[in-house]
RNA sequence: GGGUUGAUAGCUCAAUGGUAGAGCAGUACCCUUUUAAGGUAUUGGUUCUGGGUUCGAGUCCCAGUCAACCCA
């Protein structure tokens, strides 16, 4: 490891600035617990549990030990009430100095808000009730060298909890339920998947051709061999070339990468879950899709299958009905409903009814533009509880299927929930020639962007397969109602602040 | 890419163009069951950066940086 350098630690800008003289304080404490002879930075301690644990098991009298991190400090003199709290909670402590060792008491009378301490006392419940520990011994785990954000108002600056997401996660509540609730429905999707047969994979995230979808991808480059590598769009060409292994159901859950605009729905590095299952359509996958939303939906305690979104009062300002079976509707259908006579208007008469409906189409040159712009404003983003849309025409998505019935549209659902797409199914293309045309007219005049490899393998024959992309990102932003995609990625991108010679500002 | 809004103490926020303030945190003292502990006192500012207008700018104007929101 590097050693930091004494003076960067400072701030050389503004040695007397009022954070360098909270830090100096702090500092001070440090060397005052270094001259009790003991390391503020400490190593092993065993605790009993976690705060969550150690409450469950609270009976009184009970001698445990817990390690946290001090988020109050309330001194009464000669007895002082510490918070200590992990993740899961937070457990009072009470220090008194005639019950603990020497070391402790001096060690107790350095301590700072942000400090990780652990303790070893009873278990007993003060004159108000709350559940505490009346400590023996204490121990200094980690010494906290800045001061933390504001204890009742947390962080409020979004600049701040997206930049330094610690401090976020440390101050906010709501912003670590979000993440604890995050990492829970992705443990959920495996645990659901499995149980299904799906075998979870891992495919290459370094391409030397980015497929699978349309997105611009992000250029790197591999030194020993020589050549560049995109980071992949999407891990669908690799998942179907597994099909034609013989797998007959497998998944795969992590990022990908798009080269593309940073908005409140887009994240240039994201997570999609991708499933394959041999011999089944879109329709069955559908119902996979609808089942697994539901029984993230139930875990997370929304019994009735409402999900509420709140605003910072707590008001419910929106609520999405998850009960099933859901809607199922053509496209067709969808934007006659929104629309009326749509499909009898020609082209002159659906630019008249645009301009009627206050939509702006000029980068709309195709009727079937024009029809999907009308369908993105007037049924997408009105489409709150969801629905799936079927019978897609087929210059919308073209490597589905063609529909039997109907050779103008395609094999495929979207999933349209809270007013936007959530999830995309295929029956998938499993005739190689065909593919093979549709990958070349998409790629016009860039042939070099077609996976040959997996033209390749789809003539050594893969099976009739559905398959489905779920964006987790906006799943978990349906979920836990949050209303921007950085609420819901730990360390969502932003552009990069001019380092300041001083790390102290 | 275009538009709107914002940036003030470590944090959360104030401040008609006229002496930059408060709460929390910090510091000192009091207090042996407090809990947003309490009481008394107190430290702390390159008002994002750079120009301009003005007797005087946190405030008005211009440019830039970063962010949020809307549009493309």
């Amino acid at each position: 490891m590097e050693q930091p350098n004494p003076s960067s630690l400072s701030s050389p800008a503004s040695p007397t600035s009022p954070l360098s003289e909270l830090v100096a304080v702090r500092r001070q404490k440090l060397q005052a617990i270094r001259d009790l002879g003991i390391d503020p930075f400490g190593g092993l301690f065993e605790s009993t549990g976690t705060v969550a644990e150690v409450r469950d098991g609270f009976e009184e009298g009970r001698c445990v030990s817990l390690a946290g991190r001090i988020t109050a400090y309330r001194d009464m003199g000669k007895s002082r009430f510490l918070d200590l709290s992990d993740m899961g909670g937070r457990m009072q402590v009470y220090v008194n100095a005639k019950e603990v060792d020497e070391t402790s008491l001096a060690v107790s009378a350095q301590l700072d808000i942000g400090d990780f301490i652990g303790v070893e006392g009873e278990c007993f419940t003060t004159r108000t009730g709350e559940s505490s520990i009346k400590v023996r011994s204490l121990k200094i785990l980690s010494k906290s060298l800045r001061p933390l954000p504001d204890k009742w108002h947390g962080v409020q600056d979004p600049e701040t909890r997206y930049r330094q997401r610690y401090l976020d996660l440390i101050a906010n509540p709501s912003s670590r339920a979000i993440f604890l609730q995050r990492s829970a429905i992705v443990r959920e999707i495996r645990r659901f998947l499995d149980e299904r047969g799906f075998l979870e994979v891992e495919t290459p995230m370094m391409q030397a051709v980015p497929g699978g979808a349309a997105a611009e991808p992000f250029k790197t480059h591999h030194n020993a061999l020589g050549m560049d590598f995109f980071l992949r769009i999407a891990p669908e060409l690799y998942l179907k070339r597994l099909l034609v292994a013989g797998f007959p159901k497998v998944f795969e859950l992590n990022r990908s990468f798009r080269n593309e605009g940073i908005s409140r729905r887009h994240n240039p590095e994201f997570t999609m879950l991708e499933a394959y299952w041999a011999y089944a359509d879109f329709q069955l996958m559908s119902v996979l899709v609808e089942e697994l939303v539901c029984h993230l939906a139930v875990m997370l305690g929304n019994k009735d299958h409402q999900v509420h979104h709140r605003d910072g009062e707590g008001n419910v300002t929106k609520t999405i009905n998850l009960s099933r079976p859901w809607k199922r509707a053509s496209y067709n259908e969808l934007i006659e409903a929104a629309v009326p006579g749509w499909f009898s208007f020609d082209k002159a008469g659906k630019i008249a009814r645009c301009a009627e409906l206050k939509l702006d189409i000029s980068h709309c040159p195709e009727e079937f533009e024009m029809t999907q712009h009308v369908f993105e404003k007037l049924v997408e983003e009105k489409t709150i509880d969801p629905c799936f849309v079927t019978h897609v025409p087929k210059e919308l998505v073209p490597l589905a299927r063609l529909n039997d019935a109907d050779p103008s549209k395609v094999d495929v659902y979207e999933l349209i929930i809270n007013g936007q797409e959530i999830s995309p199914g295929y029956s998938e293309l499993n005739d190689p020639d065909l593919q093979r045309e549709r990958l070349e007219h998409q790629a016009g005049e860039e042939q070099q962007k077609i996976d040959t490899e997996f033209l390749e393998a789809l003539e050594y024959g893969m099976p009739p397969a559905g398959g489905i992309g779920i964006g987790i990102d906006r799943l978990v932003m349906l979920l836990t109602g949050a209303e921007s995609i950085r609420e819901v990625i730990l360390f969502p991108h932003l552009k990069q602040r001019i380092q300041s010679a001083s790390s102290n500002t």
